[in-house]
DNA sequence: TTGTACGCGTTATCAA
DNA sequence: TTGATAACGCGTACAA
């Protein structure tokens, strides 16, 4: 493999000159500029990216940490931030840490040693010991899909409480008071548990006293919607209406519900978090919580290169959470009305 | 940030033992060892990988190119080279080319010029120029979801031609004789026309007279299925039954059927390609033909290394695919048998 | 078992 | 506008 000492070497110039044609062409004689150029063709020389990093100390790469890229919401995400770093020639590498938080914890110390210039991390636990430690060291990143209010760290999040709460605000209008909830483990990260708040505050807003039976934690999958479901319907007083926790598990749910011989929305009202691209082409089609999944991807990238251009304070940026009415929720009571022309499957 | 130097000097060792330390902790003295590790520990040394691959010439990071990381059959393939890779502490750029030539192309120059030890490439064109320049500079790399057979180049897919006929097959012996195929743009791959062909043959076998009518080529998209769909379902001597290219089209194709007023399946059966992991939770579930998706990206990082250790002559390796009935096909005929009791939405 | 010294390919500084 | 050369942090002969 050729270096720029041969081109230097075969142009008869220095690799000073080289090193210029590739990083400020105009600032070479157009003659001299030309000859090597020759000269690289001649050799096929191929740039090294890494010893340019090795000196400039910086790579050029920025880590992206999410739970599991098979999730729809992290495609999303990871495409925006990919699409963005891509724009300004940012090369990203993926680790997935299958919401485990010692994965989480290598991985970051393995991206570190790569010399990465700068993590977004969509990290299970904000405030653990991790992120501390990234703070402390002065290592740029952001936090992507986290909410923490003010602190020293950047953020791109969603107000899950606020997303919660409107959820179960419809499902409330609609007339349902037994409404349930299919959380993603609070042990597993705090978005779930942020949406259970807003969930509870809106009950109590409404005067519906919470039912804690109604609660079941699992996690973030579709065979975890569907188990819980099951759970809910073998109280002995069912929920008419269910809040998930994202759309995967909404999916199990309506598949669960379904299995059980309900008719639906008839019979259970659903709502997801998330609007995956799949959501409105289910059957119903998925009333949920939408979430700028590829936007605030974008943005999280955005503002880790201005983070890592010029260390300013932090920002912890919020976007806007949309709920989307779609088929899969209806008024309560709809079963006694409808009789059985409901939908049969 | 401190160096090995620092650690040295600190430990009152000479930078080879540090480094023996890191790299062959056996070779040294414990006595010495512990010295060096507490002198690490002192200066909060922080390993620089960068710099290791610039003398060893080696990154132990691998370039993933794909299409598009939210179709969730390359987002399954992307987690098995991952957590593959990851065993082997090996990290992966993930690029997304938005199926364009032009992108793969310089997403390739660029990996390469990071030096990446190897590449993995879900191809538009196998046999691009880009391709065979790869294999005339030795660079290691290996094709996923592409089918070559014979030649120099390294590959894990599957059959599509077997795929397409298999699927086929499958209508056929419902008693269908109106099948459409909703084609990914043969343009944009050539895996699309590998399923066609598997599909032409499949009628020609059974004495099915091809029509070219019912073939529609589209993006791999949601949005591209259902707007095929509408275009068969309006043809004078519409299909009774679909193939489509992949999930995604299929489950657009199922939508836009629904909004045309068709009763599925007994109006439309439909066939999709991948078995995406919602494809079971959908309504009605999705007959499908299954990729082992995880596998395939894991076996092709596994022939990556393998060919990055010592390049042996190549591999193709074809995995199965699997026809999965579920409820989204049935007998041709079924609307007249059943009358207005169907399904309504 | 440990130390010395050089080289990897590039950029940056300074001088010409 | 160009050239000479020192650095960057580490691995690795080779020597001790």
């Amino acid at each position: 493999m050729s270096t720029i000492l041969d081109v230097a070497r075969l142009a008869q110039v220095s690799t000073a000159t080289v090193s210029r044609v590739i990083n400020s062409p105009e600032t070479v004689r157009e003659e001299t500029r030309k000859k090597v150029l020759r000269a690289m063709e001649m050799c096929n020389y191929k740039y090294n990216a890494l010893a340019r990093g090795f000196v400039t100390k910086r790579s050029n790469t920025i880590g992206l940490i999410i739970p599991n890229i098979n999730n729809p919401v992290f495609a999303e995400s990871t495409m925006g931030v990919q699409e963005y770093a891509d724009e300004k020639n940012i090369k990203v590498i993926l680790g997935n840490t299958s919401y485990k938080y010692s994965q989480e914890e290598s991985l970051i110390k393995a991206l570190r040693e790569s010399q990465v210039d700068g993590l977004i991390i969509t990290t299970t636990n904000p405030k653990g010991e991790i992120i501390r430690t990234l703070v402390n060291e002065g290592v740029p990143f952001v936090l992507l899909f986290s909410t923490v209010k003010g602190g020293p760290i950047s953020a791109v999040g969603v107000d899950n409480y606020r997303g919660g709460y409107v959820a179960t605000e419809h499902l409330v209008s609609l007339g349902h008071r037994r409404i349930g909830m299919i959380a993603g483990s609070f042990a597993v990260t705090d978005r779930g548990y942020h949406r259970w708040h807003g969930y509870r505050r809106c009950l109590k807003d409404n005067g519906i006293p919470y039912d804690g039976d109604l609660l079941v934690q699992t996690e973030y999958s579709l065979a975890g919607g569907r188990d819980s479901i099951r759970k809910l319907l073998e109280l002995p007083s069912p929920p008419t209406a269910v809040f998930c926790s994202n759309d995967y598990i909404a999916l199990g749910a309506i598949k669960g519900a379904r299995e059980a011989g309900l008719s639906l929305p008839e019979d259970l009202s659903i709502v997801g978090f998330d609007d995956m691209p799949t959501a409105s082409y289910m059957v119903p089609a998925l009333t949920t919580v939408r979430q700028p999944a590829y936007d605030m991807g974008r943005r999280a990238c955005e503002l880790l290169l201005q983070i890592m251009e010029s260390p300013s304070r932090p920002v912890q940026h919020m976007m806007e959470t949309k709920l989307v009415v779609r088929e899969s929720t209806t008024a309560a009571g709809q079963k006694d009305r409808s009789g059985e022309t409901g939908e049969s499957l």
